[in-house]
DNA sequence: ATTATCTATAGATCTATAGATAATGC
DNA sequence: ATTATCTATAGATCTATAGATAATGC
């Protein structure tokens, strides 16, 4: 059992920017999170940011690092209490619920290169544990994972072909899984 | 079986362009690929390119059309003579090594939307196909879709804990999605 | 004649720094 | 005193258009 990793300490301030960029990050895409919108959202001009944050990439860290607690929490909740259909099924169906609720933080937070060295000691080991209780193997696991990820960006992406129903492609995988 | 689609007709020069495009997106990733750089790389300067592609969007409405068309037949190749492991391995094996090859490419011709109406007909859906042949249904078909396309961007993004195997990691996912 | 190419540049960004001014904490 | 904020702006991009010039096809 990895133990919890604790949240990185911020100021009030620096808590409100990334409040801040979350919300423009969800509501208006990656794509608009630039400094000078981030600025705006906080009431304050681009360059003030800078005293709070030494770069963007900082920005997104923070951004990340906060995605990773959101999720772990949602996914430890989930194996820890899984309820009729069984750890398998209760993890995905709150992998998949979380994601969707947090579409451009999910992205953001699983695509790309990790800036591992800007965030919480194991946070993402931490964040992944959930698989890990809800499978036999490591190896499985990181099946299981795989299958959700894939599951959740090809569904943002609008990947799968039309007429398609999800719900019984998940059930489907689950059940594959957990059998 | 979906009949074989036909890849968009394109001027010689056209086509130079492409194979520029591919070269720099495989070489220098996609934050390279811009007009200007390809200008450099075909040997001409940013404003010429206009005269055979529209917008940057059809230069990369291109690529992605390549893209399909030689992961698809990479895949249909693997179904169609499947060996001694059985369709599914096959079509695995085939999946990952054609998009570690073709890195930058799959990773534009799977993330973000599709520009479907640039595309020649059919051809996302007969690159999807050999799923659908490799497995009894459709769900199960695109449950080891998503299985295939997170395990590829998960090692793409390097995203496995260290120490993981991953040829473990896809067999043990074939066995479950085979068996 | 038509098409391809060139030079020059408009117009729109963006991240980040420099240095002055206002607000806050002791 | 120190920290937060502001204005002004450097410096670096990028996509795409306008209009002139060269190359090509009939």
């Amino acid at each position: 059992m990895t133990s919890v990793p604790e949240p990185t300490v911020r100021s009030v301030r620096a808590a409100q920017i990334i409040s801040a960029a979350r919300r423009i990050l969800e509501d208006e895409g990656r794509g608009a999170l630039t400094m000078r919108r981030l600025a705006t959202e906080v009431g304050m001009q681009a360059p003030s940011l800078y005293k709070h944050f030494a770069t963007k990439r900082a920005v997104e860290a923070a951004l990340i690092e906060q995605g990773l607690f959101d999720f772990g929490e949602a996914l430890h909740a989930a194996v820890s209490s899984p309820g009729v259909g069984g750890p398998v099924r209760s993890l995905l169906g709150a992998y998949r619920k979380t994601a969707l609720a947090n579409r451009a933080l999910y992205r953001l937070a699983t695509s790309g290169r990790l800036p591992r060295e800007d965030l919480a000691p194991n946070v993402e080991e931490w964040a992944g544990e959930p698989f890990l209780l809800a499978m036999s193997d490591p190896w499985r696991a990181q099946a299981l994972l795989a299958f959700a990820h894939g599951m959740v960006v090809l569904e943002l992406d609008d990947r799968f072909l039309e007429g398609s129903d999800l719900d019984v492609t998940w059930r489907a995988g689950s059940d594959m899984f957990a059998g």
